[in-house]
RNA sequence: GCCCCCGUAGCUCAAUGGACAGAGCGCCGGACUUCGAAUCCGUAGGUUGCGCGUUCGAAUCGCGCCGGGGGUGCCA
C-alpha cells in the first residue's frame, strides 16, 4: 500500500527545488505542483518534468541551467540511479537497475496485492451503473456502461477505496405503463382479439414470448385484467433476465434501489418542499419548475407534470440526496450520452439545496454503434429491432466483450464490428494479453516436469538482459496505471497497459530462455522463474482488475 | 436555431500543454530439430478535419467554420 514511483518522485522533485533554493542556488518563489511524468522514451529516462520550462519566467534564469541546478540537489533515494538535465530544460530520472531487479520479489510477494495503492483511504465509495428500467434486455450501450462500472469499482477497490455498487431502477413510470400495456396487448392478440398496437408501444419478440407464458399459465382468464397485472410479470421476467445478463459478464450488484423508496418514504416531496423553500421553484402552466436557468443551466425544467408526477429530475436529485445522507466518501455514477444534458441539472439541484458536489462524480459514455455487413444496425429498445447484450456475448464471448468495452475512452465513440468480433475472434486482443498468461503457466509446468523448484531461492541481480529489465518495468508500471485509472476516472488505460505488459514478456520470451539444459544456466534460470512468476502475478492482476478470466491453458 | 461529445496512419483507437504523435488490425517481407508460432522481428503508412489566435512550446486551450453523433419531452 505504498505510493507510487511518481509520486515519490515528485516529492524528491520538491526537496530538490526548495534545497537549492535555500542554498541561494535559485531566486525566491513558490514551489508549483510537479508535474512528473513517465517517460516516453527510453533516452528519456523513466521519469521526467518539464517544470523548468515553466520555472524560467518566474527564476528569470535559463531554463535548462535551472534543470542543471535542480539536478544538483536532488536528493539521494535507492530507488534512483541517476538524475540528469537535458536541453531545453528537462530533467529526467532513471530508475536504479539493481533496484528495479529487487522489485521482482517485491512482486512476488504482493501476489495478488500487487498494483494496490492508498488513495481512498478506506474511505467508501458508491459506484452507480446500469441503472436500466426493466422495459427490455439490456442493450449493447448498457453493456458498455455496465463493464465500465464494474472495472472503475475494481480499481477502486484497489486504491483501498471500500466499494459499493448499486443498481437504480424505476419500475413505476411511464415507461413501464407502456411495457404493461404492451404485453396486455400482446396477449389479447393471443386469445383472438384484434388490437390496435401503437407504434410508441413495445415491439420486441420477447413481450410476445411474456404474454405467451401467461396465457400457458392463465389461458383466458386475464381477458379483463388491467395492465398492472401484466406489468408486474414483465417486470419480475425482464428483470431477472437483465440480472442473468450482467452475471454473465461477472456483474454482481451489492444493492439494487428502487426509485419507489423515494416516493414512499416522502422523500421526493421534501426534496421539493427544500428546493422551493430556498427558492428555486416555481409554478407555471400547472406544472412545477426549477430554476435551472438560475444555477446555470441552458433552460428551466420541469419537476413536477400538470397531472402531478414528478419528472425524472425530481426522483434523480432525491435519490442523490438520500446517497449524500448515506455518507459515501465517493460517488461516481456511469451515464450513457443522454444524460448528459440532465446530469449537470442534479447537481444544480444539490447545490441548492447546500450540498457539496465535489465527491460526485459521473462519467458519461458516448454510444455503442454496431456494424454488421458493413452496415450500421440501428438500434432501439422499443422498435425491439437491436443487438442484445446477450447476443453479443454469445457471439464473441464474456472476455471480448469486457475488453472491447474497456478499450476505448469514455467519450469515444465506439464502433463494435460484429463481422470482425465473430470472423476474427482467435486474433481478437483479448488473446493475445491472456495468450502471455498462458504461456507463462506452460513454462512453469514445463520447469515442474523437469525436476525445477520454482521456489528455489535465486540471485535476482543475475537478471541483465534488457528485455528482462523492460519487463520488469513494465510490470511496475501497474501501480501508476492503477493510480491514472482511478484519478482520471478512465478505466480504459487498463487494457492498454495489458496489451504492453504482454507484448514486453512475448520479446522476453523470444530473447532469454527460461529452461534451459546448460549446466552453466542453472542460476540465471532460477532467477528468470522468479520473474516469469511475477509477470504471471501481474498478468493475473490487470486481467482481474478487467474481469476477465487468466486461463492456464488455452 | 441553441447546448454537449467526437474528428489523429487504409480501419478501430491511444497520447496529465512538453522531447521524434503511438498501438492493434490490415498490407508487404522474414523467423519454429530445445520452455506454447494464438508468438516474434522488420518495411511501408500522418498537413492530428480547415483557418485564425494564446503560449517558450498546441492533437490537447480560445474563437470561427466543415463533417458525424447525442440532447434540446410535462419520456428515462
Amino acid at each position: 500500500m505504498s505510493q507510487t514511483l511518481r509520486y515519490q518522485t515528485e516529492r524528491l522533485f520538491i526537496q530538490a527545488l526548495e534545497s537549492a533554493q535555500h542554498a541561494g542556488d535559485l531566486p525566491a518563489f513558490d514551489v508549483p505542483p510537479i508535474p512528473v511524468e513517465r517517460g516516453r522514451h527510453t533516452s528519456h529516462g523513466d521519469f521526467g518534468t518539464s517544470v523548468c520550462l515553466k520555472l524560467a519566467r518566474e527564476a528569470h534564469m535559463n531554463p535548462l541551467e535551472i534543470a542543471r541546478r535542480v539536478v544538483a540537489h536532488f536528493p539521494v533515494a535507492p530507488f534512483i540511479e541517476r538524475v540528469e538535465a537535458s536541453a531545453p530544460g528537462y530533467v529526467n530520472v532513471y530508475l536504479h537497475p539493481e533496484w528495479l531487479k529487487s522489485q521482482v520479489q517485491s512482486i512476488l510477494d504482493a501476489g495478488a496485492a500487487f498494483g494496490n495503492l492508498d488513495i481512498g483511504h478506506g474511505q467508501t465509495a458508491q459506484v452507480e451503473f446500469v441503472s436500466a428500467n426493466p422495459t427490455g434486455p439490456l442493450t449493447v450501450g448498457r453493456g458498455r456502461g455496465g463493464v465500465m462500472g464494474d472495472t472503475l469499482a475494481n480499481l477502486l477497490a484497489a486504491a483501498n477505496y471500500r466499494v459499493e455498487r448499486e443498481y437504480y431502477f424505476n419500475n413505476a413510470g411511464r415507461q413501464m405503463r407502456i411495457l404493461g400495456e404492451s404485453v396486455r396487448l400482446r396477449y389479447l392478440e393471443r386469445l383472438g382479439h384484434t388490437v390496435d398496437f401503437p407504434d410508441d408501444h413495445y415491439q420486441g419478440d420477447y413481450i410476445q414470448d411474456i404474454a405467451a407464458k401467461l396465457f400457458e399459465e392463465h389461458g383466458d382468464a386475464l381477458a379483463e385484467a388491467d395492465e398492472s397485472v401484466f406489468r408486474a410479470r414483465a417486470e419480475s421476467d425482464i428483470f431477472a433476465d437483465i440480472r442473468a445478463t450482467l452475471q454473465r459478464l461477472g456483474i454482481v450488484f451489492d444493492a439494487y434501489f428502487n426509485e419507489n423508496v423515494l416516493h414512499e418514504n416522502g422523500q421526493v416531496w421534501t426534496t421539493l418542499d427544500e428546493l422551493r423553500a430556498r427558492g428555486y421553484v416555481y409554478e407555471e402552466d400547472g406544472a412545477t419548475w426549477l430554476r435551472a436557468e438560475e444555477l446555470g443551466s441552458t433552460k428551466d425544467r420541469v419537476l413536477v407534470k400538470s397531472d402531478g408526477d414528478p419528472t425524472y429530475r425530481l426522483p434523480d436529485i432525491a435519490y442523490h440526496v438520500d446517497k449524500i445522507r448515506r455518507g459515501y466518501g465517493l460517488m461516481i455514477t456511469i451515464l450513457g450520452a443522454d444524460h448528459i444534458e440532465e446530469y449537470p441539472d442534479v447537481l444544480a439541484g444539490l447545490r441548492a439545496l447546500g450540498y457539496a458536489t465535489d465527491n460526485v462524480l459521473v462519467i458519461f459514455h458516448q454510444f455503442v454503434t454496431l456494424t454488421r455487413s458493413g452496415e450500421q444496425v440501428r438500434m432501439s429498445t422499443r422498435r425491439g429491432h437491436f443487438v442484445t447484450l446477450d447476443e453479443l456475448i454469445d457471439e464473441v464471448g464474456k472476455d471480448a466483450v469486457r475488453y472491447f468495452m474497456l478499450a476505448r475512452s469514455a467519450e469515444s465513440h465506439m464502433d463494435f464490428d460484429l463481422d470482425l468480433a465473430v470472423e476474427q475472434s482467435d486474433r481478437n486482443p483479448v488473446y493475445y494479453v491472456q495468450y502471455a498468461h498462458a504461456r507463462i503457466a506452460s513454462i512453469l509446468r514445463h520447469a515442474q516436469e523437469l525436476g525445477w523448484d520454482l521456489d528455489a531461492p535465486a540471485d535476482l541481480a543475475l537478471l541483465h538482459h534488457p528485455s528482462e529489465m523492460d519487463l520488469i518495468r513494465k510490470m511496475l508500471d501497474l501501480q501508476e496505471t492503477v493510480e491514472m485509472a482511478v484519478s482520471r476516472l478512465s478505466p480504459h488505460l487498463l487494457p492498454f497497459y495489458a496489451q504492453e505488459l504482454a507484448a514486453v514478456f512475448h520479446t522476453f520470451y523470444r530473447d532469454c530462455r527460461v529452461v534451459s539444459s546448460d549446466p552453466e544456466d542453472v542460476e540465471i534460470g532460477r532467477a528468470r522463474l522468479h520473474l516469469v512468476q511475477a509477470a504471471k502475478t501481474v498478468l493475473a492482476r490487470v486481467l482481474y482488475l478487467m474481469g476477465m478470466e487468466a486461463p492456464e491453458r488455452m
